[in-house]
DNA sequence: GTATGCATTTCGTCA
DNA sequence: TGACGAAGTGCATAC
């Protein structure tokens, strides 16, 4: 990885075209190709960037970054103060507990929480437009689609009418719930329209019976 | 702006929990107080990352990031190989040159590329559940809506949908179009399913015929 | 390789 | 401030 804090103006050509005007910044240059233009501030998101696969060409002050899709990323580097090359190594790569898939496997444990009597049928069961998270049976039998989401929005309420609309001819009659933390207000007026109900989940609780359920067995 | 180089392991509990092995890794500490790792591979996006406003709290080698949120970013630093401060100063900011919106302003001065003898009503035409990109007139004086984007995907056909349900109210039968640079497969016969066109934009073409525009008249 | 859906999405705009 | 939509979205995964 080299780093090199200079001054530069950039200009990228590709999907768009954009323009960075002379100052101090951060070129970092990856061990993999990729580049990236930070400055001191806005975190995350670098001000210019390309991804790999790429190759750089220095030539002089001006540095040219290609990419496969023929984008450019041109760097003119007018004054450099600093600028070093560092060995990391590979990285283990990061170990993370997912979100929405730990949410729908505490549901799948836990679908009585969406209604007495519910039980599950199936998680992930596949449509041939896509996966459902879950489908359930109510007390009365009657199946149940449920779509889990983190933030309930309007995209969630019209991709469950899919899967239901879908389903129907299979299955038959088939109710809908959208299950999420939160909603978007859109959603919930949209999902009331379409006869799929809202369920608000509590992340905490889910998880706190889970952590006892094994002692109940 | 501090640049580390060193070796460390980090710990992100928020949002989710996630954490990353021992390794060497760059840390960068911006004038705004966010925090960047990254590693040698997997261009522009942080190993992990806390976005400001935040607050950093190093106490020998654990680096503490909190978030006004709770959300916290423990760095563990072992071995210090490279620590760097260099003073950036404000950026100007980058001049970008917009895409969806560029074609919307191409297409609301050049309608006829949609049909022939079709005219422009209004742009942005404002509903009560958002913003329509054009409303039209065809050539036999009918009402049209135009969605636009760079890519026609499914979504874009559920959100014209809604728009035409809801227009369809107040101006009567009112006809479709989504316009876009390309198509997915789903999204064309999504279209096709609902009856709106899909037209196919040409983006040089519509910039080509904008800056011969001015000399025809 | 293309298509689909998630993301600690991030980021802007606007009510 | 909150909601909503776009992004050079990036990115993993399933087909």
């Amino acid at each position: 990885m080299r780093l090199v804090i200079a001054r530069c103006s950039v200009d990228y050509v590709g999907r768009l075209t954009a323009h960075l005007p002379e100052a101090v910044r951060l070129l970092v240059v990856k061990a993999d190709g990729s580049v990236l233009v930070h400055s001191d501030t806005g975190g995350y998101k670098p001000l210019m960037w390309m991804t790999p696969p790429c190759s750089l060409l220095a030539l002089d002050e001006t540095w040219t970054v290609t990419n496969k899709g023929g984008e450019q990323l041109v760097i003119s580097v007018l004054e450099v103060l600093s600028d070093s090359a560092h060995d990391l190594g590979t990285d283990p790569g990061l170990v993370k507990d997912g979100v929405e898939k730990q949410l729908q496997q505490l549901l799948a444990e836990q679908c009585h929480v969406l209604g007495d009597g519910w039980t599950l049928v199936q998680r992930e069961y596949f449509t041939d437009i896509g996966p459902v998270d879950l489908l359930c049976r109510d007390a009365t039998g009657a199946h149940v689609l449920v779509e889990i989401k983190r933030v309930g929005e309007i995209d969630s309420v019209e991709q469950l009418t899919r899967y239901l609309q879908r389903v129907s001819t299979v299955l038959g009659n088939v109710q809908g719930v959208l299950a999420a933390q939160s909603f978007k207000p859109q959603a919930k007026v949209l999902a009331a329209d379409r006869g799929i109900a809202c369920v608000q989940l509590d992340y905490e609780a889910l998880k706190g019976m889970e952590s006892t359920l094994p002692t109940l067995f």
